[in-house]
DNA sequence: GATGAATGAGTGTTCATTCAT
DNA sequence: TATGAATGAACACTCATTCAT
């Protein structure tokens, strides 16, 4: 709440609303445009359009275009990493815990097409935005704590094979979430597959659920 | 090799001051640009200047920029459906078909990132220029096929579950080679995991492999 | 006389970074380019050199090309219904008051080449960007108007005959008026007459004045 | 018929069909389209598609464009010139010559709304291409002459007034006839007025011919 | 006489960014 | 903090014209 400056008691329009709304609002329209069309395609004059303050505030608050490409990749990880931070499994089973951990792992994919599309345009630019992005260096270890607890418990409970390696794990869901999102468009064009149909997902999930736990069973 | 004016087999007066050579030519360059930069970041001058002609013959043959990207994205789907044609796995048992099936479609994804990326590009563009690309079409019939015969042949085997669903197994197999090289350079910002070392790729590999052949005979 | 900030009479802050002056200026370059050249031989690059401001401002402030041409031509039109506005001849007999209305509008002409130009690039564009330009629907009623009632004063006095059309009569005088400046370069290279000159143009005001007085006096 | 070259016995196709046919052919689609968009809009692209040869042939034959574009215009002067050179009043009285005169010039006008528009175009490039034009000077002493030969007539008849100028009551004919075609479309937007319905034609004739007449009866 | 390929200079337009107030 | 005006470099695209064959 810093920054606010209300109308004063005499009429005149009070300068600054509130300088933290201005900036989460440029970075919300920014955050969408940038997912839809790139850092290269996206418009800073279209961007400051559709805020509720000017071009000029964008250059003030965040710098450059670039800089506030930066701003919204960051907040997209700050995002998964708040959901993922928020999941409790430590208390089911081991095939439960993967089980709910797949399934919120692809709903979050499913809930956020945005941050799908704004990894794909990191990837597209060979990540050079992403090393300078806060909190990104230890996601690699949150991600994999999380996952070797789970295949610790499988093995525990005699559950799992043994020799899993977390990371492959973890790739082997990312890909499956991932790809459901990030290539949405061209399958429906080629398969005429709609990703965004419920039933289709439904089917698809299961799919993915039991793929992994066939591969965490299996002896190799 | 400008100014060239054969005559070919069958005595037709085969004209071209080279205008096939020169058309590949800006393809290629074009393909480069457009994979390393999305349809937005690509620049018509910077295609011409690494091209052996110009700007100008650019639009001779093309057009213009989208339906340029569009001919690389044609040029693109062609090149994996001459890779997919060319695969002949009838006289392998089904397990070793579906082995070397997945392991063709990783190494085609990894031969060729530019292919991966003109898909990615599209997907940010909501496939809004596959839907003209020539063939595009029938790709899934062919795509579907293909599994289909071997999960046919797996059954009759017995050594493949019932009730697998070709469209599901594709995009199970597609996932885990696409996200390996789309999702590259996140991966090696992340995790530190260099996805182009040989050695980590044949990890990758076998576990992809493994994951597919565990999901088909596995009765879930 | 850039960076002006000035605050007009009645207190509001009449802000402009010499909006007004920047828009205006541009508009009188691209009057006389467009009118000499036409819309597609005139240049914007030519407009902009020619201006105190840039090439970047015209779009600023007119979007296109076209949209520059249309507002060109609003601006004639709005200055020869001004012109038409402040006569008044309601005084006059019907005679006098017909001749004035011929000397006036032949003057009119005579004064600004540019408007008949740019109606002659209206005709060879099929009058296509004319429909849009404000206040051009009513044109037809105020030209009407005046005509009928000098017609009407003209029939009452028992000098002109009866069944003149307005319309009619307006298109005769339009013609003669018009032609005298819209084919001045043709004339002058056919029959070697100079248009321009006060002789020339003494001589041929009489002659139209006369040419029109004789068609409403006359019977026919 | 020179340069004709017909399919040969053996049946290869015989190069070269006719250069008069070729040229004329260029000529022609050349005609529409300068008088369609002038000078600066018509594209030699454009012409040489719509022929029956190509650009190459445009510059083998003609040069330059500004060159096509005068060879139009020379085309167009000598139509008009054929045209007058075919009437013959001389057995007619002064004031029915005179009516046919006026009425021939209107339909002329009319018929040939390029010629119209090719004039135009000439006076917005201040008919700098018609001075090279071949037949151009002598076009004054015919113009004239034929004016004239009817005034000598109607003077002599006693029906005409004394003191009429032979180039004044051209300029006025022309003025009549040239401004109904050549501001069809703004007077059709501004008085939806469509000069080229036959019933507007008509009263518009008439109201011409009355005109004129006036003026050559009336004792000024 | 005829064709398709090629070209350089230009032509309208847009971009991210900064200035003056 | 905020705004409208301004900018220069770049951008996609087009033009009349010529070359090689």
């Amino acid at each position: 709440m810093k920054g606010r400056c209300v109308t004063d008691a005499d009429g005149r329009p009070g300068r600054t609303h509130d300088a933290d709304a201005t900036r989460a609002d440029i970075l919300k329209v920014a955050a969408s445009e940038f997912a839809a069309k790139g850092l290269a395609g996206a418009r800073i004059d279209e961007i400051a359009e559709k805020t509720r303050s000017s071009k000029r505030m964008i250059y003030y608050y965040f710098g450059s275009k670039e800089e506030l490409y930066r701003a919204v990749l960051e907040q997209n990880y700050a995002g998964i990493r708040e959901a993922e931070a928020d999941r409790h499994f430590e208390d089911l089973p081991a095939l439960a815990a993967l089980r709910a951990h797949v399934e919120h792992t692809l709903d979050y994919h499913l809930a956020h097409p945005e941050f799908v599309r704004m990894v794909m345009n990191e990837n597209i630019h060979q990540a050079q935005h992403l090393g300078g992005v806060e909190g990104i260096r230890d996601r690699n270890s949150r991600v994999i704590a999380s996952m070797q607890a789970i295949i610790d418990k499988g093995v525990r409970e005699g559950v799992f094979r043994a020799g899993i390696d977390a990371l492959e794990l973890h790739l082997q869901i990312s890909s499956l979430c991932f790809y459901m999102v990030s290539n949405r468009y061209t399958i429906r064009t080629i398969f005429g597959l709609d990703m965004e149909d419920p039933a289709v997902i439904a089917q698809r999930r299961e799919a993915i659920v039991q793929s992994v736990l066939a591969s965490v069973r299996q002896a190799g």
